[in-house]
This record gives structure tokens, sequence and C-alpha cells, in this order.
RNA sequence: GCCCCCGUAGCUCAGUUGGAUAGAGCGCCGGAUUCCUAAUCCGUAGGUCGGCGGUUCAAAUCCGCCCGGGGGUACCA
């Protein structure tokens, strides 16, 4: 359990205890609210239950500070507590406790940070699920960032998580890539070719139309029907799809096609059910949602008047086919560009009787994209000129995940290519990163001097590492920060904001370039110090928790902690 | 028209769901480093939190209206 869940337990018996003393009940959503003060000076963690509860008792918040705590009990885990301000409690963590904080990273290792909330709980998490016209470009990029760091989210805390990448091969679109293909065949085999007006221009359809000829002869690649090009185009793009994706270790469970729903009577059996619950009615000879019911701004046609679907109507159905598979959860990411339907969508979720907290959509804003001093709208509409994995072969595929992780899905962000391909610590990814192989490099280094690492709990009294030791407010910054991990984690995963992560990230980081560069002005705060060798063994432990919660919070976000740059 | 996201330092953005003196990075200016990686660090300056009202002990945060940027919206895939 950490720090934080620990003290909340504590303070929520302590609330119980004082409003039993005070004979009254706990009033609707009052809880001990705790938090981690932006000032250093006010502590480690604090609360304001005294000022929710002075209006209960009508009593002053700091007379009802000091009341409620002789209820609480900080045994072994609040070193030092006090009265602030409007009637805050400020609690400062015991020094042991802190220095509990490395023996707990280095005896859980990878699994620091990570947690078994969600356990049980099974999630699917919908994502990139760009249809295959043609190979992925720069603007997919995000979706496939977030979606993927979302799963990894939801993975550190525990749940049972799937990956599904939805598409369509039926449809105009997909007619079009099938005629493109026949023609591109036609072409290469020397017959004339008339180009109509809208077809799929890229040079990957030759390439595909090539393969095609290479595998089935000439003869056999020729004059085939149209669901035959279309099947092999739409199957050879999936594939460097996955291809490309696979270059930034993004990987699905499952790739669902769309007409499956069809096939298998989905949207009609889906439509039955909202039927059955009184959600559909029948007018102007379409048939309608009652969506207004269920929050969305209108009712919408699920189906027309020419008896066909509208495009949310299979929509409904597909997350009903989520839910019919089982899972408890269900997350699509989508671009702001297409957030329109999520309203009619929750609606219709709830109609069919899902709770509304089951369905999530993470809604991303639109990138612009700032290369040689351009600037660039992208959306998965526009940017083909930059493919997929072009930009992870010239940035690198954690540079890639860092950028789009960095920003606040919410937030319109700009990708500043230049500072991209920066390789000093100007670029936040070589900040955090570097700090890592600083670790890795300081290791090493002690080995070199003659005083290796000997563990936490070494048995060898001289390289035990006495972490009373770590006293100073550097070090103590150092060491809150490393226990602040796992609620780190849990608060992005519950907010569905993969940047939080990187804002800890670089927080530690930067706490510790701090301390490290304060040794080349004082020897005194040098890490390895070979004179002293009681002190170097509890820097060196720091040092090696400091590696373990960099290495693990770049997981989350599916960055590879290198040893060395 | 209606709906969604955003508006915070010169720039890019945080702000832990209503807390204490609003922060970081970059940039600017000034400084440190016989060093465990100079791929570093420290300091200064820089703010009407888009605006006006409201809610309360307390508002960047919640509510209403307005301004600005982006996106989406009709039996169209």
């Amino acid at each position: 359990m950490d720090l934080k869940t620990e003290l909340t337990r504590r303070l929520d018996e302590a609330l119980g205890k004082y409003l039993q003393a005070e004979g009254a009940d706990r009033p609707e959503g009052l809880a001990a609210g705790i938090e981690v003060p932006r000032n250093r000076e006010h502590g480690d963690y604090a609360t304001n239950v005294a000022m929710q509860l002075a209006r209960l008792v009508k009593r002053s918040p700091r007379q009802v500070a000091q009341e409620f705590l002789t209820h609480f009990d900080g045994a072994g885990l609040v070193g030092e507590t006090s009265i602030d301000g409007p009637g805050f409690i400020n609690f400062r963590l015991a020094a042991d406790a802190t220095a509990a904080v490395l023996r707990r990273i280095v005896s859980e290792g990878a699994e620091f940070g990570k947690s078994r909330r969600g356990a049980g709980t099974r999630v699917l998490v919908e994502f990139v699920s760009a249809n295959p016209t043609g190979p992925l470009h720069i603007g997919h990029a995000r979706n496939a960032v977030v979606g993927d760091t979302v799963a990894r989210l939801y993975e550190a805390v525990g749940y049972d998580v799937s990956r599904e990448y939805y598409y369509n091969n039926a449809g105009v679109q997909m007619r079009v890539l099938g005629t493109t293909l026949r023609l591109r065949v036609d072409e290469l085999v020397g017959r004339p070719v008339e180009w109509p007006e809208s077809y799929y221009r890229g040079s990957y359809m030759i390439d595909i139309a090539r393969r095609l000829i290479d595998e089935v002869g000439a003869d056999q690649a020729v004059d085939r029907d149209d669901d035959f090009y279309t099947k092999y185009a739409a199957g050879e793009i999936i594939k460097t799809i996955e291809a490309d994706l696979e270059a930034m270790d993004i990987g699905f469970d499952n790739w669902f096609l769309e007409s499956g729903i069809y096939e298998r009577g989905e949207v009609e059996r889906t439509l039955d059910e909202m039927r059955a619950r009184g959600a559909i009615y029948e007018e102007d000879g379409a048939v309608w949602f009652r969506a207004t019911q269920f929050g969305d701004t209108r009712d919408r046609v699920v189906v027309k008047g020419d008896g066909t679907y509208t495009y949310l109507t299979p929509d409904i159905a597909y997350n009903q086919d989520k839910y019919g598979r089982g899972y408890d959860e269900v997350v699509t990411v989508l671009g702001a560009d297409h957030h329109g339907q999520v309203p009619s969508l929750l609606a219709a979720a709830e109609a069919l009787g899902h709770p509304k907290e089951t369905l999530h959509y993470v809604i991303y804003q639109m990138v612009t994209l700032l290369k040689d001093g351009v600037a660039l709208k992208l959306s998965t509409r526009s940017g083909e000129f930059i493919t997929f994995k072009e930009m992870i072969d010239e940035l690198g595929a954690g540079v890639v995940r860092y950028f789009f992780s960095m920003r606040s899905p919410d937030a319109q962000m700009t990708f500043d290519w230049g500072l991209a391909k920066d390789t000093s610590m100007d670029n936040p990814v070589y900040y955090v990163q570097y700090a890592h192989a600083r670790c890795c490099s300081l290791m090493k280094k002690a080995q070199e001097e003659g005083c290796p690492y000997g563990g936490i709990d070494a048995a060898d009294g001289t390289s035990r590492a006495d972490l009373a030791l770590l006293a100073l407010p550097a070090e103590q910054a150092i060491l809150r920060a490393l226990g602040r991990l796992p609620e780190a984690i849990d608060t992005a995963a519950r907010e569905l904001a993969p940047h939080q992560v990187c804002n800890y990230l670089q927080e530690v980081a930067q706490l510790f370039h701090n301390f490290f560069t304060q040794g080349n002005n004082d020897p005194s705060l040098r890490i390895i110090q070979t004179d002293k060798p009681a002190l170097t063994q509890a820097r060196l432990a720091m040092i090696d928790a400091l590696r373990t919660v960099l290495a693990n919070a770049l997981a989350v976000l599916g960055i590879e902690a290198m040893d060395r740059m």
C-alpha cells in the first residue's frame, strides 16, 4: 500500500471517530480530502477536512483541526503534523517512512508503481482503427500513442486489457481501393489504362499490384472481380499497418472487421433490443432512436427511409458487441474530428442498459506539425506527406511516444519536429532518459572506484546502506518523489491522462539532475565518496531506486530506458 | 444556429477535480562548474489565469453570459 492510500485510510478512521464523538452522522460526500501542497514548506501531504467540518460543528476550522488530530493515529507514518493557514492540517512523513520507500522499491523492482486495483475487470481499448486505404501517416500517430499508453496504464493498475483495431473492408472507399489495384495491375501487365477521377494515387498501390502479380502470375492477376482486388489490397495494407505499429511496440489482440457485425446480424439484434427497451420509434418513414432521453441533443435516425442504416447504427451495434464479449469497460480513442457521434453512442449504450461509467471516449485534439518553420494542421485525413514509418525512422519510437504522451489529450498540441530531432537535454525525452543513464553510469563508476553498491540489505556490514544518512532536504525530496510513483500512475489511469506520467518523470529527473550537479560545487554532496563508504552506499541505494522508478515510469509510456547514451 | 475541446509568463504547456505566495520547460539576462558524462546546474526578470457577473470561509478550477481559436454537427459515407 502506498503512503497516500495509507494516510487516507487513517484520516478516514479519524474522521469516523471524530464524528462519533460529536454525535453527528457523516454528511453526504464528506471525506478527508488529501492533497500534496504546492508549497513544500507545508509538508508532504495536507488535508482540508477541518475546513469542511467547521461548518458542520460550527466552530473555527483551526479549533476543529486540533480536536480532529486527537483522533488521528500517525504512528510509523507521519513524523510531524501542524495546523496552518485557514485550517489545513499538514503532515510531514516520518523519516523512516521515506527511507522505507527505498526498501519497497528495491523489493518490488519492476512491479513498483503498479497496483491490483482493476484486478478481475476486463477492459477493451479500441484505437487507431484507420481504414486500410493506405499506410498509416503522421496524422494517425497521436491516436496510436494515446491508445496504447492508455492501455498500458490500465494494465499497470491491474486491469485485464485487450487492444482492438476496428476496420472496414467494404463500402465506397474500399471499392475505390479495389479499382485502383485492378488498374495498377493492368498497367503493370501493359494494358492501356484510363484513370478515373477518384483513385488512390500513392505508390504503395503499385507495390501491392506487383506483389499480387508475383504471387499468382500475371494471368491470374488480371480480370478478377472487384471483391478480390478489394480484399487483397486491404489485406496487404493491414499487414503494413501492423508492421508499422510493431515498430513502436504497439500490438493488437484483435483486428475486428466491421462486416462481421452485419454477417452475424448484430445490427438487427441491437435494434430489436433497443425496441424492446422502448428506445425506438418510427416517424416520417424512418426509424428513430430516442436519444434525447439519454442525454443527446436530438433524436437520431437509425434506419433511413430507404431501409439502409445511418453510419451511427453499426457503431451502436459494435459497442453492443464489445459488451457482449464480456468486457466490463469499453474505451475508444478518437480524434476531435470524429467526436460528433460520441453523445449519441453514449446515449445508445445507456439505452441498452450499460452504466454510463463503463463507456469511455478519449477524445484527443488536433495536432499542428511544426517543421522547417512551417506550421501544418494534421488530421487523419491529411498528413500523407509524412508516413508513420518515416516519422519513427527519423525520430525514434521513444521520442514519438513521449511527445504525443506529453500533452493532455484535451489540448491541441504543436509537434515541434526540430525539438523532437534534437538530441540535447532541451529535448524532454533525453532529459528524462539521461537521468536514467546517469544512474546506471554512477553504479558502474562506483564499481570502478572500488566501492560497488552492496544492496540495501547486504549482510556484509561494511557495504550495508544506512538509509538514515539520507537526511538532506534534497535527498528527502527525491525519496518522497520516488514514493509517489504509484499514485502518479493511478491518477493518470483514472483520468485516462498519459501526460501526467510525463509530468511526474520530468519532476523526478529534475530533482535528480539538480542534486547531482550540486556535487560539482560541494564535494560533500557527491554520490560516490570513497572515504565515506556508508554514505556512498546510502546514496547508491537512492540511485538504484531512482533507476527503477525512472525505468518503470518510462515502461508505462512504452519507452525503453537506456543504460547509456 | 446547436454541441464538444481550448484560452494561464515572449513560446510550448502543467496545475493532483474548490485551497495556502499560480508553476515547469524553452527563450531572455546574469552567474557556477580543477566535475561521479559541459547532453549539467543556480539565479533574475516576465501574469488582469480571455472578459464581466454569480456561488462561499476560499475560484485558474464550479455556474451564467460574452469575446477569441480549433473541431463537429442535419435519414452523408
